[in-house]
RNA sequence: GGCGACGUAGCCAAGGGGUCAAAGGCGAGGGUCUGCAAAAUCCUUAUUCGUGGGUUCAAAUCCCACCGUCGCCUCCA
């Protein structure tokens, strides 16, 4: 039995999907204005790893990801380089898949786009504005918080402390402070489509519930983000789909905890941000995803060069007992269930169904791993390979070898050098070792041969 | 000011009333392997869980206070 632990209760409860077998998910995607960075890849990956295990626990999964493709930083950033707002927004779009693919992040099953939604979102105001939830003032629409008693519930504050607070700010045509815009008026030269309003476009909050709604219905599983999230966005989201549809929105809430750097938040605006695209390129996948996911989903994380190394060697750890076990089995092994591989199994599955503990889960990765270093087994090899490669489906790491057709040319370098070591002739043998590092080839001896790989 | 989270070995990080003299990783020290290396691998590495009280037969785990760190309250993953 799967817990979540979710934001709404502020408890660890037992997960019980709308329809049995079926989980529905919707995660917060990015504004694509410019790459993402470190802090954007975590809920990206924790959740796409999470998706992954649901169906390796049997569900099948409906996930959505948004691109929130039209807002003020992207038709400031588009007016700087004097394009369209569209044609910044496709760009980014492709950036990031291409990082997300690297990241070894499954696409989602839908990948909606605010701006093809905007049909759907005017129907979904213009239905908020019937009920009374929201009103209209200067060419924008409003949601009028006092209206929708439940406010504040997901991120557990009473609006009356909020007003309290100092921090707000005034905007004069608000009824109150809190109210959000749900339309805006359009400005000179922003993009802007027709409505019952007038001129104008989707507000900040709207797109999420509007897209969710068209593409898993007015109630759904699982809906995830950032924490830094909850509020107001969430909030707003919450607020507005349960003010139309009058019932339970979301059943779960999942927020993963921020990434920060020298005990500050990464994001843009602190402007301490790592792109994916760097760290992939001087860290690699593999030590990418196991830094996000060897610390749990929910707790704060450092992100550091340390930490980064750490990680790598982590990772080498396993990859180099994959290696071990491929060198001495070879391919293919046939194996058969028994209760080494259900205990293990089990042992996994307990980890996990409880709130995705991956760093609970590497443990025992890690205790395979020794296992694996330890015997000559070949049946127990061969059943460490398959349990790694069946976890591999929601851990999601790049195994396979980087294999070049250019292999066969180092298989002839190491054999001239062996060749030299043979005749003791010691200097040959290390200037091919020190030509062959550079060109990114580790060497190890042992003593009856000699291994390498490509680093 | 309000709300929330967290504080576990040199570092990172699980555990969250007894099976914990606390998982796992990184690092470090020692050994093996090697022509020498590198890499790999093996072994070792917390009588103790921020501080002080309390509850309990029993607390790292529950309660209270205090100290410290962070997040949200404004766009933010």
């Amino acid at each position: 039995m799967i817990r979540i632990t979710n934001t709404l209760t502020g408890k660890k409860e037992k997960f019980i999907p709308l329809k049995a077998g079926k989980v529905k998910m919707y995660v917060c995607g990015p504004t694509v204005y410019n790459m993402i960075h470190v802090g954007n890849a975590r809920p990206a990956v924790v959740f796409d790893s999470f998706r992954r295990y649901l169906e390796y626990r049997g569900y099948s999964v409906t996930y959505v990801q948004n691109f929130t493709d039209i807002d003020d930083k992207i038709i400031t950033a588009a007016n700087e380089e004097k394009i369209s707002t569209k044609k910044l927004a496709d760009r980014y779009v492709a950036e990031y898949f291409k990082d997300a693919c690297t990241l070894g992040i499954r696409p989602a099953t839908f990948h909606p786009r605010t701006t093809d939604f905007v049909d759907e979102i005017i129907a979904f105001i213009s239905d908020l504005q019937k009920k009374g939830f929201a009103y209209f003032r200067n060419g924008d629409v409003y949601f009028d918080v006092s209206a929708f008693k439940s406010y504040g519930a997901l991120s557990h504050r009473k609006p009356s402390d909020m007003r309290s607070g100092a921090r707000i700010e005034i905007n004069e045509s608000k009824d109150d402070p809190l109210d959000f815009t749900l339309w805006k008026a359009a400005k000179t030269g922003e993009p802007s489509w027709e409505s019952p309003w007038g001129e104008g476009r989707p507000g900040w909050h709207i797109e999420c519930s509007v897209m969710s709604s068209t593409l898993l219905g007015d109630s759904f599983d699982i809906h995830a983000g950032g924490n830094d999230l909850i509020f107001p966005h969430h909030e707003n989201e919450r607020a507005q789909s349960e003010a139309r549809n009058g019932k339970k929105w979301v059943n779960y809430w999942m927020h993963n905890g921020m990434i920060s750097v020298k005990s500050e938040k990464m994001s843009k605006s602190v402007g301490n941000i790592f792109n994916v695209r760097e760290a992939l390129r001087v860290y690699g996948s593999n030590a990418l995803r196991m830094y996000l996911l060897s610390k749990h989903y929910r707790s704060p994380i450092e992100f550091s060069a340390e930490r980064m190394e750490e990680s790598k060697s982590a990772y080498g750890r396993i990859a180099n007992a994959m290696d071990k076990i491929n060198r001495e089995i070879g391919e293919c092994q046939r194996i058969e269930e028994d209760e080494f591989m259900r205990e293990w199994r089990t042992r996994m599955i307990e980890a996990l169904d409880d709130d995705f503990n991956t760093p609970q889960a590497f443990s025992l990765i890690f205790e395979i791993v020794k296992n694996a270093l330890l015997t000559d087994d070949r049946d127990r090899l061969a059943k460490i390979r398959a349990l790694l490669m069946e976890w591999n489906y929601f851990l999601g790491f790049d195994f396979e070898k980087k294999s070049t057709n250019i292999d066969g040319f180092v298989e002839i370098l190491v054999k001239l050098r062996n060749d030299a070591r043979t005749r003791k002739d010691y200097e040959q043998a290390d200037e091919i070792r020190e030509k062959l590092k550079e060109l990114g080839v580790e060497i190890r001896d042992s003593s009856n041969e000699t291994i390498w790989r490509w680093l």
